[in-house]
DNA sequence: AATAAAACAGTAATCATTACTGATTTCAAA
DNA sequence: TTTGAAATCAGTAATGATTACTGTTTTATT
């Protein structure tokens, strides 16, 4: 196990807390019901040294704010317009492998992201 | 063809001129040299109108801008961490067409992003 | 032309994120 | 254990992309 700080067990905890894709401010909130006077800064530096070791990734649903994911496989996301639910979709393989590969590109990060309606609520 | 505004006009040009994935600032200051006194306001909001008539989209590579594209079809986008390049991969089809029609989702945008380090950048 | 609606230029405000500062904690070597 | 350097922290200030506002100009319709 990683010997990660006090702050940064908290914001990992409340990320894997959840399936519903926080914000940093949403993560912020959650840090501060186990320790109260954490501080925001510290919660946006310790999401980006989780994104840098691999152990979250963060996505856009083209909300103007970067929201988290615990899942650090590759997968789809559904980003309902209407009500704002992040659906994730897994995916049996990354169906872009023989794409980047030809191009020579080291992938780190997938983010495949569709916005739209979801079923609820095309009615 | 549609009925657009000198500035809406410019806007779309300026962003149909280039495959480059510019920023609003960017298109800005290119819009300029077309409308000298073209204001940032009028970009940003010919730009939110032109991505909900469907004619550009625009995709988040993880540099806290919105970077907008020509092409409107699903395509894949190789962003390089290192030198910023951001690729397009044409797509056969939409490979995730199956996942999303089972779960009766209605897509309207379809952003495909994969950050890692190109083929240049590697060494 | 007269009128209403839409779009505009210019500027001010918003707000998610980042940067900074001085205090605290960690931890390896003595 | 002390010690001291490096890392991390809390708290706050600054940044900067984007949005909102205001009063003017353009456009479209009668």
């Amino acid at each position: 196990m990683k010997n990660f700080s006090r702050q940064r067990e908290a914001v990992l905890s409340v990320i894997r807390s959840t399936d519903t894709h926080p914000t940093a401010d949403w993560i912020y909130e959650e840090a501060r019901k186990i320790i109260p006077n954490i501080s925001l800064g510290t919660v946006y530096r310790n999401l980006t040294e989780l994104k840098n070791s691999g152990d979250i990734i963060s996505i856009d649903v083209g909300d103007g704010k970067e929201h988290f994911d615990r899942d650090i496989s590759p997968h789809l996301h559904l980003s309902c317009k209407n009500c704002g639910k992040i659906t994730d979709v897994a995916l049996l393989d990354d169906p872009f492998k023989n794409y980047y590969g030809k191009a020579g590109f080291i992938p780190e990060n997938c983010r495949y992201v569709i916005s739209g309606i979801c079923e609820a609520c095309k009615l």
